[in-house]
DNA sequence: GCCAACGTTGGC
DNA sequence: GCCAACGTTGGC
């Protein structure tokens, strides 16, 4: 097994996405249940993905602007940021005209499919939980598409939705 | 569709 | 560096 850097303990996202565009069955349909998160155009997201999110980390991916909002499933990283191609391709929604493949700017990791949340944990069920205060998720005015979950709350969604934790 | 909250842009 | 104008996000 490949070791890179310092050990860490593992750590928790929440990953953004609008389910019109990509769902998480869209991520259960890819070829390893795994793709590029790719179009992330915010820097405090970037920075995120770019410098923190390590592979084996776990994702909630959330399906924003929905009916209801939800988490849809979770994920696993399993490749740590590398460019995120879609912003050299002028053909591309998230094209980038100022950015250079000689010096990135916009990253991607790859995350895997684990596990759908059946039923999905919708945010009226999310707002009701005590425990989850201070989520980012949670707060007033929330936009980041990358956000930090701790561990805490984590485990507290993760049993709310009848998962077993893991290893 | 509305609009509050936030991020980015660009004139100065 | 300030900040008004503008664009985007995302719940409702």
């Amino acid at each position: 097994m490949e070791r890179k850097g310092v050990d860490r303990r593992m750590a928790y996202w929440l990953f953004k996405t609008e389910p019109t565009s990509y769902s998480f069955a869209d991520l259960l349909a890819e070829p390893e249940r795994t793709t590029g998160w790719d179009g992330v155009r915010n820097y405090q997201a970037r920075n995120f993905l770019r410098d923190q999110v390590k592979r084996g980390d776990g994702v909630l991916v959330y399906h924003s602007n929905a009916d209801p909002p939800a988490i849809a499933g979770i994920a696993r990283v399993v490749r740590e940021a590398h460019p995120d191609p879609t912003a050299f391709d002028v053909e591309h929604h998230h094209h980038d005209p100022r950015s250079d493949p000689a010096a990135p700017q916009w990253f991607q990791v790859s995350i895997q499919a684990e596990q759908a949340l059946e039923p999905p944990l919708d945010l009226p069920t999310l707002r009701a939980m005590p425990e989850l205060e201070g989520l980012e998720l949670l707060r007033k005015g929330s936009r980041l598409s990358i956000q930090p979950v701790s561990s805490a709350h984590w485990k507290v969604i993760l049993k709310r939705a009848g998962v077993k934790p893991r290893k």
